[in-house]
DNA sequence: AGGCGTCATTTTGCACGCAAAGTAATTGAC
DNA sequence: GTCAATTACTTTGCGTGCAAAATGACGCCT
């Protein structure tokens, strides 16, 4: 019955553009979803993740230029111009212009950012815990997604 | 000389807070590349990355509610609202409100909005050729990215 | 010294991403 | 049948992400 019905909703050949056959849309979901978890933890550090990773990197090797900050945690100056507004406004961060070059403005950790770092401490085992992948696979994760960056540096 | 220097820009102990060791790092950058690799190729088409994907989950299936779309594209519906806005001004889509129940709205691909289709096959070509992965680890990195999907599910 | 190109950062404008609150229609309990 | 809970979607508010334009300082060339 129903002989050549055109199949409206169709599903029919499999094509290149099938969502989900598409990497991309994996990965897009997969970040989208880790910046979602650490939304939760991070609520009680008052930081979004951008933040937390503009933290991190100031907690590696603070006094350094929006530049440097920029290439270290691969975010944009325009982004990290209003970024750091925030931070300094919770008072984690300072911000003076460099002597010699008064283009450059020199960001490091505050007194109250320095404290934060302890607590900061139990968020990337929080994290771990909720994501429950095997260190093989997470290197593995790792390493292609470098790659991929790597590939599509502009 | 200098003795016992007090070392101010430490990279002292490694920490499980140092951003070249975080995964999530890595994928949120890779995540934010791809985007812009697409951005280059999309503008062709008018499209942002999330407009197209909510195209492919069309042409893939149409005649679907907004719930449905959610669930596909996995972007949550206060995301979809604003989006699906724009493809109905840009004439790629139609919404109308489901029969039977008038809280659901049912979206379709317009006339045009499936004569774009035809423009699009040609993307995911091109961005292959950009990303440049042997299909293996493709494959493989989307693995890992629905594992974490599924893991990370709310 | 004056001028021009370059560099560091900021601003602007637009589109998400999403939690939370709001609205309207439907269902379910009784 | 009525009314409260639920469901589907919209709105609001805030923080990115980024291209492009604007701003201000530096540095070199002559």
């Amino acid at each position: 019955m129903t002989p050549m019905k055109k199949n409206k909703d169709q599903q029919g050949e499999p094509s290149a553009l099938d969502l989900d056959r598409q990497v991309c849309h994996s990965l897009y979901s997969a970040a989208n979803a880790l910046v979602r978890a650490y939304r939760q933890t991070l609520e009680k550090l008052d930081l979004t993740y951008p933040q937390y990773v503009v933290m991190m990197s100031l907690w590696q090797k603070d006094g350094v230029s929006i530049s440097n900050l920029s290439a270290h945690t691969r975010f944009d100056a325009g982004t990290l111009t209003p970024l750091l507004r925030r931070l300094q406004d919770k008072r984690l961060i300072d911000v003076k212009v460099a002597k010699g070059d008064e283009r450059r403005k020199i960001v490091s950790v505050s007194r109250q950012g320095r404290s934060l770092k302890k607590s900061a401490e139990k968020v990337p085992g929080q994290i771990a815990c909720a994501v429950d992948m095997p260190a093989e696979d997470a290197l593995k994760l790792k390493g292609l997604c470098e790659t991929l960056v790597g590939k599509l540096k502009r």
